[in-house]
DNA sequence: GGAATTTCTTGAATCGATCAAGTCTCCACG
DNA sequence: CGTGGAGACTTGATCGATTCAAGAAATTCC
């Protein structure tokens, strides 16, 4: 029964033209399963699936899967670049200041009223990328014990 | 007369609480004539301005004076960061994707209408990155040009 | 099922940035 | 003006993330 899965691996990767091999498969499968993740906590969760498969074969099946379109990598600062399915655009990304973590954030005001440039300086703007920095609830529930322990 | 260029270092390093050294009036006065620079970018105009210094020595002003808020530091996916005066706040940042070139872009809806999460998942925001993508015209000339040879 | 192409493995190398220890500079005090 | 101590700078090594290169294995088309 195709599609009982988020998306089929399989079709995913023929529909980019794309050989149909156990790493892609597996890099899919596993980015289905953990969204923005990094590379090296893909080849964890990948080899934890029992499909083995180095790192860098992971690093070159995301690269592949990139170019093509099938994934999206987004890089915040400080952190290793993680990687997602590019499903449904129009969405942007909230980033924990203290464990790097990202989550999906809807983009609010439908489409895109003020998100173009006043002024382009001669520059042809081809895409906007907006990150919101906080602190996850973990992170802000640790940071309290912390200081509690701290003041103790 | 002070305030003749753009900020005096030696002041804003003293309202910072910082030490005034060779080393960090160098990093402003570059910063201030190279704006958006990376460390070795910076590195390479301090030492043409005569100050003998080590890229590591720049690399450990531009993180003290990050640290004291003196600086923004800007790293943009897949180039070496870079670095601005905190001057006005308020503007956002329009990389171009061919030679990383970064240019100052105002907010053009005065302050954050649209730039706060419509869920923040638990998350408490602290700050909201905005970031232009596109080709610069020096690019965008190299390419038609390539284009041309290539078509020739 | 077999051959050609592409992918994966193994190992090294790169780039940006940081760390560590010793020396020197800046600045306050005498 | 001279000296002492904290902090900054130099030198050299190290690190993490990622990419490159060449040979071995897998995938697809016929």
């Amino acid at each position: 029964m195709p599609g009982s899965d988020v998306l089929d691996p399989t079709a995913l990767l023929r529909a980019a033209g794309l050989k149909v091999t156990r790493g892609r498969v597996a890099a899919l499968v596993a980015l289905g399963e953990h969204s923005h993740s990094s590379a090296e906590q893909l080849h964890t969760h990948i080899a934890a699936g029992g499909v083995p498969m180095t790192l860098q074969a992971v690093y070159l099946s995301l690269q592949v899967l990139t170019e093509h379109g099938v994934l999206r990598r987004i890089e915040p600062a400080g952190s290793a670049a993680r990687y997602e399915l590019r499903v449904g655009d129009n969405h942007h990304h909230l980033v924990c200041t203290g464990c790097s973590r990202v989550v999906d954030v809807d983009c609010m005001v439908g489409e895109a009223p003020c998100l173009l440039p006043a002024d382009a300086h001669g520059f042809s703007v081809q895409e906007t990328e907006l990150t919101f920095w906080g602190v996850c609830p973990d992170c802000a529930a640790q940071a309290a014990t912390t200081r509690e322990e701290g003041a103790a």
